[in-house]
DNA sequence: TAGATTGTTAATCGATTAACAATC
DNA sequence: TAGATTGTTAATCGATTAACAATC
């Protein structure tokens, strides 16, 4: 399954719970299609694709596409993790609740910063980052969020695999060095930021073009 | 100039960066891959479509390099933007560094709640979201960072179009409605997190069929 | 039955990768 | 000059889009 279809699932995810919800037992490519501003058919090859068969003429039975997209983000064992490096965006991701049906558990923070540890956020404590190892292993976590600052990165990120992690949510601008086995996503906030600028100087540009 | 090759610009930027700073003036694709985990051949192509020559045997001027991919993301007249919405997100977006060499000047945050209104963070003050309009059209700013609600969000950004906003990063899982010269730039984490447990389905998946 | 919608097969498009001539 | 690296042109790959037969 290529990444891009990948990337949908959180968005029909959202829209068939959405849709279930309200009352719509049954659901059209066209429908979600307009509902999310995408294409008919981009919405059928991902149905296809993620294994959720329709009726023709009826459309998709809402319920079974979301456990369907459901099912693919859950079918871990677990899906518990710990958040490594509780400063802002930390706290804002221990914070965040949509997450929480889709797969991901956060059950704990670390952090070096002796005023955060032992402090609770959302319910869930910070531990000190000389806990991991130790907590890890009890609790059999195999999924971390790093959050920490560009310099601390690489080395949390070996206690993190150290500690028995297998699947790290990058936060930090930083190639992290891992084995093999180790499943890292990277995730850069400018990234978004750069299409965005670039966007605007184009369209700007245009603006000036259509004025004259 | 495709979107891949503009979600690369803050990766080069970074690597350059740092790069020029360790006194490296001159610097090969096959470096800068190898600095960051990618083919030298990508390298060569985003260069060439950003407009960066380099020089057979030598490589390119990395200052050089470094101005072009900058010019790129500055290039607009301001790039003063607000605020709206000064949850944990938001707060995260107002503290985090990595922005500022980015071409954005995060100049002011906006909330509805009267705790968080006229407080300050990272020296940027908070104002009521009643205040947006009056202080868009006094300092010119034409960008905005949607982090409310769900609930919230297009409400916020009916209130930041009107104020004369014209380039919205949204926070929000919600299709915005906007007048077509109003860019929209979509954020939604849960994309990242999807990929991370997708993967790790599969790397367990492979695992088991390892062991057996 | 007639009309609407799925799902498959083919065509198009854009990005990545490969090959290699140009050149410092 | 010889070797290394760029940048261009062509080939490959994967994703998107189009066309349409199957079918409820």
């Amino acid at each position: 399954m290529g990444l891009p279809s990948i990337r949908r699932m959180p968005m029909y995810y959202r829209l068939l719970a959405r849709e279930l919800e309200a009352g719509r037992t049954q659901i059209s490519s066209a429908y979600i299609a307009e509902a999310l501003g995408m294409e008919p058919i981009v919405v059928r090859k991902d149905f296809t694709l993620f294994g959720i068969i329709g009726k023709p003429k009826i459309g998709y039975e809402t319920e079974e596409a979301l456990q369907v997209i459901d099912s693919l983000m859950n079918s871990r064992d677990s899906n518990e993790a710990f958040l490594v490096g509780v400063g802002n965006l930390g706290q804002a991701l221990l914070s965040y609740r949509g997450f929480e049906h889709m797969g991901l558990d956060l059950i704990a923070g670390f952090d070096v910063d002796s005023d955060i540890v032992g402090r609770r956020i959302q319910g869930r404590e910070i531990f000190a980052l000389v806990e991991l190892p130790r907590l890890a292993k009890r609790l059999h976590v195999k999924t971390g969020i790093l959050c920490v600052p560009e310099e601390a990165a690489q080395d949390c990120a070996d206690a993190m695999v150290d500690a028995g992690i297998e699947g790290i949510w990058n936060f930090a601008p930083v190639r992290l060095q891992v084995p093999d086995y180790v499943v890292v996503q990277n995730e850069d906030l400018a990234e978004g930021l750069a299409i965005l600028i670039v966007k605007l100087n184009q369209s700007k540009r245009e603006g000036i073009q259509r004025t004259n």
